[in-house]
DNA sequence: GACCCGTGTGAGAATGGTTCTCATGACCAG
DNA sequence: CTGGTCATGAGAACCATTCTCACACGGGTC
């Protein structure tokens, strides 16, 4: 068919000013929490264009997206490679796991019900060692 | 500590009509879609009761959540066994599957980077066998 | 069966995250 | 330097979800 169509991606100020502040946070933020951290800064970028450049980082694989319980979209700069995230519910902090195992399991268990074209979305949230002393 | 506090469920039309469409239904469903229904059988039911009543089954086990992309929820009446959902994204056909290996899994990432009290979530996305010749 | 109280209901308003609109400004190839 | 294209931003629009509050009703009790 036709070409995969890349958007030629233009460098601004914004956009690299996004993609920075990823760079130097660790867990997921929601990009309400990005705008107002750019703000802070002093690096103001409209909300709109937040998105916008999310949006595109995470087109480009640069970015992992995450699901909150509310609905609400949470962006942190990733590994381009596939790999899965462990959260920690209080504070945040997110490591990065690599699983074939369950790469294998969930292809058979596909194929087994006759599926094709798989994908899975695999995330596992606990309390880190260094917020677990406090709960309770 | 004081006692669980179960707030005492009512049965009403309403809540029996939410429980009795989505035990007719096969995949997942979003409380707009299921009010929407409702609404055409001639079960009219309130938008806000449809929401109340899907989140007390949801409280109960009754029934399960999810988030689409877009972060809109959806619901599916399911077993209150621990599971996961192989889920057609052309149809919405969802297989319900267990997968002690990945519990396992979970567990054990988990525990090697010092998290407690560990949950997962895991769903697979795939095409299912009907849907998959009429796919280009 | 009649009564009561606490809970459920529903219409509409409010909320809040995300996307759209459109006039203006910035990037960059030529 | 210039032009055309794409990006920006303020605000409006959108839309799923939740809240408000007056009223209805379920289901014990007598």
């Amino acid at each position: 068919m036709s070409a995969p169509e890349v958007p030629v991606r233009r460098q601004t100020r914004q956009r690299t000013a996004v993609l920075t502040l990823l760079d130097q946070l660790d867990g997921f933020r929601t990009a309400q929490d990005l705008h107002a951290l750019l703000r802070e800064r002093g690096d103001a970028v409209g909300l709109a264009t937040v998105y916008r450049a999310l949006q595109a980082l995470v087109d480009d694989g640069l970015v992992d997206v995450l699901r909150g319980e509310d609905g609400e979209a949470a962006y942190r700069r990733c590994s381009p490679v596939h790999h899965h995230h462990l959260v920690c519910r209080s504070c945040g902090l997110t490591v990065e796991v690599a699983d074939p195992p369950v790469e294998r399991w969930a292809a058979r268990v596909a194929a087994e019900h006759g599926f094709a074209d798989v994908q899975h979305q695999l995330e596992v949230f606990g309390t880190c060692g260094r917020c677990t002393p406090a709960q309770r």
